[in-house]
DNA sequence: AATGATTTACGT
DNA sequence: ACGTAAATCATT
């Protein structure tokens, strides 16, 4: 197995082959030495927000392969910080709300006085007013995530005790001390978001109407107008504006939800509360916004950062924005993130803008733009009114009666006094307390803070069973998928777009992602209500014939698997039941439990996917020489019970070929593979690590084993792919393209793409062709007076529904609309997608 | 060649 | 939510 390291900053981001699943922390450690060059006690490794542990191995950690670690270097350390070290054995108890009296605010007081910056008057020609700028709702900066929370100021204070920037050290000592850093975000439950999407329209005249009110601020925009300038200037280079410099202020906060504990900013670290919700096609590239993102978990809703778009993709169908974000301590950009709700970009608002708080008081409309962040409970989402047994009683799930709760001083978990088995009457004298669980079995416990719950799966695996030492995870036998193929359902019958007959993969679990076949071991994917969808041919059967165009195949079960085994011997009667009989389903016949059935018509039944395995070698001269291959669309002829070899009863069915595209074995076939580049393909980091292994395998000498050639010559290869891009689409099929006259500009946008290679063309044209209403590329295309192409079968669907617009635009295409379907367009994806009809 | 470490998806 | 079957793939 292989894992991806980046450095915290995003700089440095290195491959580490030749792990295996029980790889211990501290011997990942080991081999991160030289490359970070940073000794192990240095090293902190995130993965999914937790941080990795010595002691423990990936496994524990659910690492897979090829998944992202983080590496944050400790600064060595030094004597002052020595006597604060920063270890997280004492967790922050804040969901008990009463530690909050023990403000951090004498912590953070510096151990050693930092000189007293007399110049800070100098710059003193800002006219601040205590008055007019306590109350103001602002946006105040937590500096150990660098993420924007809602507070309000309700204390100007000289600052006679300024830190300085370079005290990068002291902010990571805060950080580890902020551990549970979620503790800032406030209780706002989902109908928040809804509320965002709600105003979205109203935004701009609600921006107006402040503007307007807020004229008395006048002069103190005009003021900050030279200081915007100067800004604008350099905006790229400024886009930290942590260097902006300080005032000599200190804005007491209170941030929105723990208004019972305040929080001393500079003027650096706070702004106006963002109160303008950008439009998605006002965004542009390069425009520094602010943005919600999640770092450990990018799926997920996360907190509110600065950050700078670089990429826009604005299609019909697909809008994405991706992001420069800068988080942590030191505003670390980390480059290349997908912002996930992009109709909840805000504008960074200008000093001035901001509201104070009797503004609202006298007009509630003015409040600014509430915005939603990350839920500090990922279970019930910090729905109130919702049990959850992770953030409240982990017995009841209650979240009544806070005071009334105890945490496990162990695992942290909350317990009614009431719900515990015998109750208490009253919180224990005791300094600590610890839950049942704990208590009892305190070897099975973790340490607090590395959240390493025992889990029920684990503990339930053949590992967790048996005593054996065996290694295990080095390859690829075990690991998950990376990727899920959303394509199509995965009870989708029929050609999986992207898909394409003659591809090729190493691995089955690579098939599965591509959606092709998804179970990872079973070689028929089915239910037995619905059909199967694709089976593999593996060669497991010596009286299995293949002849290409059909073959012979025989059923699952009827065999003794006790004992963990994948195969064995057939040791009694193969049923019609589960994967055989969703077999027979897809079968154009009544299904027949005792004898079989054969097809009326073999071409109505339902379509499987065929993928020919490298291990049908053994038998059929049509299995591929590595790897596995999809063939295309079969048909069930017949089939029929049978004594096999071992005596037992097996099903067995008889499938023809039955998809327009040639099959990877005729030379037409070899010739469309070679032309659209299909090759081998594996997964992300493969080939690397092969060629790693191989280099340990053979410490001097070239010479011995040579057996993998082009593993090790993977450069050239890709050298070779580049000279190949550029694909030229067939004269015959460019004349129906210029005779799909609707369709002009959408093609020739569409045929730009072919100088990237075909695979990028046929993307591009399936992108572009794609139906709004199905997802699918359109079938039967009825190209509309306003130049949009939808299914016939999408258009009769809304018609029935007595909705008589384009689904695209809306436009009225009127009761009496004749759908036409657009011959030209449906050929040429014909040509491109040979098997996208199929099974619709 | 035998064996055993998983993940996945179905069916209950 | 749980049990179980599965035509894998790496290790011994």
């Amino acid at each position: 197995m292989w894992i991806q390291v980046r450095s915290f900053d995003g700089k440095k981001s290195i491959q580490i082959d030749q792990l295996s699943k029980l790889t211990k922390i501290e011997d990942l450690r080991e081999r991160l030495v030289e490359h970070f060059d940073a000794a192990p006690e240095t090293q902190r490794l995130f993965y999914r927000g937790k941080q990795l542990e010595d002691g423990h191995n990936l496994f524990d950690y659910s690492v897979g392969l090829n998944d992202l670690v983080q590496l944050m270097v400790r600064a060595p350390p030094t004597p002052s910080a020595a006597t604060t070290t920063p270890v997280n054995g004492q967790t922050n108890d804040y969901s008990s709300g009463e530690e909050s009296s023990s403000s951090d605010k004498e912590n953070k007081k510096p151990a050693t006085p930092v000189k007293v910056k007399p110049s800070a008057s100098d710059k003193e020609t800002i006219d601040i007013e205590d008055e007019d700028t306590v109350g103001d709702l602002v946006d105040g900066r937590d500096i150990t995530i660098g993420a924007w929370f809602e507070a309000k100021i309700v204390k100007v204070t000289k600052n006679n005790d300024e830190k300085t920037n370079s005290d990068c050290d002291k902010m990571l000592e805060q950080r580890t001390e902020n551990q549970n850093i979620e503790t800032t975000t406030d209780n706002e439950d989902n109908s928040v978001a809804m509320e965002i999407d709600e105003n979205m329209n109203g935004v701009k005249s609600e921006k107006d109407t402040s503007n307007q009110n807020n004229g008395e601020r006048d002069t103190k925009e005009i003021q900050n107008n030279s200081e915007k300038d100067a800004e604008n200037k350099n905006e790229n280079d400024k886009i930290i504006d942590r260097e902006k410099t300080s005032d000599g202020f200190l804005y007491s906060v209170e941030f929105e939800g723990y208004e019972e504990d305040n929080t001393d900013l500079t003027n650096m670290n706070i702004r106006p509360r963002a109160n303008t919700v950008l439009k998605f096609k006002d965004i542009e590239v390069g425009q520094r916004v602010m943005a919600n993102y999640n770092y450990d978990d990018p799926d997920e809703r996360g907190f509110w950062y600065d950050c700078v778009i670089s990429k826009k993709q604005d299609t019909r169908t697909i809008k994405d924005l991706y992001a420069t974000v800068f988080i942590g301590p030191e505003l670390t950009p980390l480059e290349d993130c997908k912002l996930l709700f992009v109709h909840e970009v805000f504008d960074v608002e200008k000093p001035g803008n901001q509201i104070n708080i009797a503004d609202v008081e006298r007009d509630p409309s003015m409040s600014p733009v509430k915005r939603t962040n990350k839920p500090e409970c990922d279970h019930c989402k910090d729905n109130p009114r919702r049990k959850c047994k992770f953030c409240a009683c982990c017995v009841c799930g209650g979240k009544h009666d806070p005071d009334k709760q105890i945490l496990c001083d162990e695992c942290n978990q909350a317990y009614h006094l009431t719900c515990l088995s015998p109750a208490l009457k009253s919180i224990p004298e005791e300094d600590e307390w610890y839950c049942p669980t704990c208590k009892n079995d305190e070897n099975e416990i973790v340490k607090a803070g590395e959240k390493l719950k025992e889990s029920k799966k684990k503990s339930k695996m053949a590992s967790a069973q048996s005593s054996s030492s065996r290694d295990w995870g080095r390859g690829m036998a075990c690991v998950g998928r990376q990727k899920v193929c959303t394509v199509v359902p995965s009870n989708h019958f029929g050609y999986v777009p992207g898909a394409e007959v003659g591809m090729l993969w190493k691995f089955r679990v690579q098939a599965s992602e591509a959606g092709v076949h998804r179970p990872h071991v079973a070689g028929i994917h089915g239910r037995e209500d619905e059909g199967a969808y694709s089976i593999v041919l593996s060669g497991g059967y010596e009286d299995d014939h293949d002849d290409g165009e059909h073959f012979t195949y025989t059923g699952s079960g009827g065999r003794d698997l006790s004992g963990n085994k994948r195969t064995a011997e057939q040791s009694c009667d193969q049923t019609l039941t589960r994967m055989n009989r969703a077999l027979a389903k897809n079968c154009n016949a009544p299904l027949d439990d005792k004898k079989g059935a054969e097809a009326k018509d073999w071409k109505a039944g339902k379509p499987v996917r065929v993928v020919r395995n490298c291990k049908g070698r053994k038998h059929s001269k049509y299995a591929p020489e590595e790897g596995n291959r999809y063939d295309g669309i079969y048909k069930i002829v017949k089939y029929w019970p049978e004594k096999g070899k071992s005596g037992f009863r097996v099903w067995r069915y008889m499938l023809r070929r039955d998809d327009p595209t040639p099959p990877p074995w005729t030379s037409a076939g070899k010739r469309r593979i070679k032309e659209l580049g299909y090759e081998m393909q594996y997964p992300d980091g493969y080939l690397e690590a092969q060629a790693q292994k191989e280099a340990a395998e053979t410490p001097n000498k070239g010479k011995g084993k040579r057996k993998r050639a082009d593993s090790d010559s993977s450069p050239q290869k890709s050298e070779k792919k580049q000279k190949k891009l550029g694909y030229k689409v067939d004269p015959s099929v460019l004349k129906i393209i210029r005779s799909d006259s609707a369709n002009k500009k959408l093609w020739a946008e569409a045929l730009e793409t072919t100088g990237e290679g075909a695979q990028k063309f046929l993307q591009k044209v399936e992108e572009t062709f794609t139906c709004i209403c199905c997802q699918e590329i359109v079938f039967k295309p009825v190209t509309t007076e306003c130049l949009h192409s939808i299914c016939k079968a999408c258009i009769q669907r809304s018609f029935k529904a007595e909705v008589y617009c384009c689904p695209m635009c809306r436009l009225d295409l009127g009761k009496d609309y004749a759908m036409t379907v657009n011959k030209a367009l449906s050929e040429v994806l014909k040509t491109f997608f040979p098997g996208y009809e199929a099974g619709r």
